[in-house]
RNA sequence: GGCGCCGUAGCCAAGUGGUAAGGCAGAGGUUUGCAAAAUCUCCAUUCGUCAGUUCGAUCCUGACCGGCGCCUCCA
């Protein structure tokens, strides 16, 4: 293995050595369930689905957990709200999520720990921490106090004296009276008896939001975590908290690695939930294909912020989304060229010396190479539109007339799309179907039906079997105006929407 | 006030101390009954501005202009 990445905690990018260098152990902050997955979510899980690909396909094991919160304040909220009890309404929204998840073709982690079943650890943990003399008991809350770990700021790299306390402007005034120092954090927060809650030797409450984290990843992974990921937004002070609470009970490293990802912006500013700034990943799944909207978010690097444009008509309503449209255009050519490539006659596919393109027969390497280099997915993209018109060179030379293609170049393409899927998660559907549904959903946007369009395209094959070409190109010209393009081949007409 | 990020062609976007990947759009060609698809060729002497270091800078340093993030909701 040979994986670089940036390390939020020394700034740099690095070799990704896991302790054990056969066995990488990652955990990745999974999201709060008190409402759908956004884009931004989408990004992130896409990201880190990469790279636990990617770990995979260099030979070595991993170990992938991604948490659901589902015990947190905003959920409480969010169901009183909306008259749900919390636990339906985080079970409701966990399992929305996991099949957006699913639909935007990330694998399902090793192991999903809950909040809701992981209690014992966490109140152990903060049992541990009392005890050591990083945490007291305030009215009924427990905090952490941050001056009991000096280290406190090392990850987000700021020091305790120079924040300004109270810059996001969303101290809780009751709550910061009770607090030691201004930036300690609640560990336990104290329920009222009939609320949402659970027992504790402190009383009734319910564990603080960094908490969980630590407790659910060591308890899982060890204490010391090979990579742990997540949002930007995630550094400070989520994650800075995280390393002051494990640490400080256990006194190891909490984790080698951080990796954060960027954000996805609108306007230049933060896609979030407070902002309302938001397109959910089922928004869109209704306009594009989920797999688009996975391809789009490898555009660019994982790092640097991806800026969201639309399309508004008069009424302001949303037209489209170029980009997704973009990005599924390619994704259409990346099936398109593979079931090419797949329907190549056998008598085509010759026993042959010449030598494969590179595009080709170097494809895997590069795909390696590019993510390898702290994950470098545009670069990996950039190999996949070569490689895709090597291979449609390929396909070409074989159709032509008395055409072949070396059996050697056709098993090397093979193998590039094997390795696609593998370390990008792209390709893997059945061409067929994901190219018939693109089409589809296209036509019955345009309120075309499939049928109809069918019955003009066999009269027009009728016409042209008689020769009468002016009828052909009348039909084929009528069909164009709708947004119908006909592609004449050797097994007949097929039709596909254009662009 | 502290910490940090970004500014590359019409648009999106990689990248390197030695002369700018890839995609979209655009122009022309091959192919096709005509098309579409596919493919080929062309498309930034230039990387926000100005200085400096260097034999050489888009890449290093400094200043400036413009944009953004975090400093107890956040992926």
């Amino acid at each position: 293995m040979n994986v670089r990445l940036y390390n939020t905690l020394t700034g740099q990018k690095e070799p990704f050595e896991p302790a054990d260098p056969n066995h990488a152990r990652v955990y990745v902050c999974g999201p709060t369930v008190y409402d759908y997955a956004h884009l931004g979510h989408a990004r992130c899980y896409v990201v880190y689905d990469v790279l636990v690909r990617h770990l995979r396909s260099d030979g070595i094991k991993v170990t992938y957990v991604r948490n659901i919160t589902d015990v947190d304040d905003k959920i409480l909220k969010r169901a009183a709200e909306t008259g749900t009890e919390p636990t339906e309404l985080a079970t409701r929204f966990a399992e929305a999520y996991s099949e957006d998840m699913h639909r935007l073709g990330n694998l399902d982690p090793d192991i999903e720990p809950r909040v809701s079943t992981h209690l014992e650890d966490i109140v152990a943990l903060v049992q541990r921490l009392i005890d050591g003399g990083h945490a007291y008991l305030a009215d009924g809350d427990v905090y952490f106090s941050v001056e009991s770990f000096p280290e406190y700021g090392k990850l987000s790299h700021r020091e305790l004296g120079k924040m300004k306390v109270g810059a996001s402007d969303r101290l809780d005034d009751a709550q910061t009276a009770r607090k030691r120092h201004p930036a300690d954090f609640a560990l336990w927060k104290k329920s009222e008896d009939d609320a949402w809650g659970w027992e504790s030797p402190w009383g009734r409450g319910r564990p603080g939001w960094h908490i969980e984290c630590s407790a659910m990843s060591m308890k899982h992974l060890g204490d010391t975590l090979d990579l742990h990921g997540g949002g930007l937004d995630l550094v400070f002070p989520h994650h800075e908290n995280e390393i002051a609470q494990s640490e400080a009970a256990t006194g190891k490293p909490f984790s080698r690695c951080w990796m954060h990802n960027g954000f996805v912006e609108v306007d230049k500013e933060k896609m979030s939930k407070s902002l309302g700034n938001f397109f959910t990943a089922r928004d869109l799944f209704d306009r594009v294909e989920p797999e688009a909207i996975r391809y789009f978010m490898m555009t660019v690097h994982y790092r640097a912020p991806l800026n969201l444009d639309w399309n508004l008509d008069e009424a302001g309503n949303v037209t489209g989304f170029p980009q997704f449209e973009e990005a599924e255009r390619r994704v259409a050519y990346l099936y398109k060229t593979k079931k090419r490539l797949a329907g190549l006659p056998l008598k085509r596919v010759v026993d042959s010396d010449a030598l494969s393109p590179t595009e080709i027969a170097g494809f895997s390497e590069a795909l390696r190479e590019s993510l390898d280099d702290d994950l470098n997915m545009p670069i990996a993209l950039a190999k996949l539109a070569e490689f895709l018109k090597a291979v449609n060179e390929l396909c070409d030379e074989a159709m032509r007339k008395k055409g072949k293609a070396p059996r050697s170049s056709v098993e090397q393409a093979k193998a590039g799309f094997r390795a696609l899927e593998a370390e990008l998660g792209l390709g893997a559907e059945a061409a067929e179907l994901i190219l018939l549904r693109i089409r589809d959903r296209r036509a019955k946007a345009s309120g075309l039906e499939a049928a109809k369009i069918e019955r003009r395209i066999a009269e027009r094959t009728e016409a042209r079997k008689s020769e009468d070409f002016g009828e052909a190109d009348r039909i084929r010209g009528e069909l164009a105006a709708l947004g119908v393009e006909l592609l004449d081949g050797p097994e007949g007409t097929s039709w596909t929407m254009a662009d």
